[in-house]
DNA sequence: ACCCAGGGTCATA
DNA sequence: TATGACCATGGG
């Protein structure tokens, strides 16, 4: 047998959301105006520093292609040109053509928001270049859906917590996040947002965060 | 010069 | 199921 299992109850990370939230303060995240711009950000945003993202969304609609109809019409190679500060441009360029073709083809953002949550992410994922992550970033942040996101620093923070193995596959930290907490679209922004804040600025190859602003009180790896 | 970033796809065993 | 190669710019 020896499986490990994750012990993920609701008072261990609520401790935890309250040390980070004390620490950092609210994040107001997803940095974006609309639900469009999360969506295009959480693509780019893929294995890339957001601060990359930022200069490429400049860029597109500074250009003039910020939308679904102006991405579509436009050549593959002017919005790879557009995007490349960001990184893989070649491949997201095609990444966010896709994903407005699919827009298109399913009616738009309000149509999308009529669907339940489940077939919504379904039919995120069925997107090539739109995987578990960056769906659970697009239902959270662009659809208010009571999503947990895990990332890399979610495995890495809490596999040094001694909740989670940290290897296990990514639906299953999903639902034991979910199961642990219950459905709260706020609290689950805040906590993804605070995660990915802690770890940008002191966990990023430390084992410990020695330069954390938490400083001795940290009990945070 | 090296490492990593708010991942995902595809081929291979 | 689970690795490995690949994509590519920019900041530390």
């Amino acid at each position: 047998m020896g499986g490990k299992k994750i012990k993920l109850d609701r008072s261990d990370l609520m401790v935890a959301f309250q040390s980070l939230l004390e620490a950092y303060g609210s994040q107001g995240w997803w940095p974006g105006e609309t639900a469009f711009e999360v969506m295009i950000g959480a693509i780019l945003t893929q294995n890339t520093a957001w601060q990359n993202v930022e200069k490429a969304i400049n860029n597109l609609k500074q250009a003039g292609v910020f939308s679904e109809t102006a991405l579509l019409a436009a050549l593959d190679g002017e919005v790879a040109q557009l995007i490349r500060p960001s990184g893989y441009f070649n491949i997201k360029a095609d990444r966010l053509k896709q994903f407005c073709g699919f827009l298109q083809k399913q009616g738009g953002e309000d149509a999308l928001r009529e669907l339940e949550t489940i077939k919504l992410r379904e039919l995120l994922l069925s997107v090539k270049g739109v995987g578990p992550e960056t769906a659970d970033d697009m239902l959270l942040y662009a659809f208010q859906r009571p999503v947990f996101v895990i990332d890399a620093y979610t495995r890495r923070i809490f596999s040094r917590l001694g909740m989670v193995a940290g290897d296990e596959p990514y639906e299953v930290l999903r639902a034991g996040f979910e199961s642990a907490l219950g459905p709260d679209v706020d609290l689950f922004n805040e906590y993804h947002a605070l995660i990915v804040c802690h770890a940008k600025y002191f966990c990023n190859t430390k084992p410990k965060c020695s330069g954390c602003s938490l400083a001795s009180q940290c009990t945070i790896p």
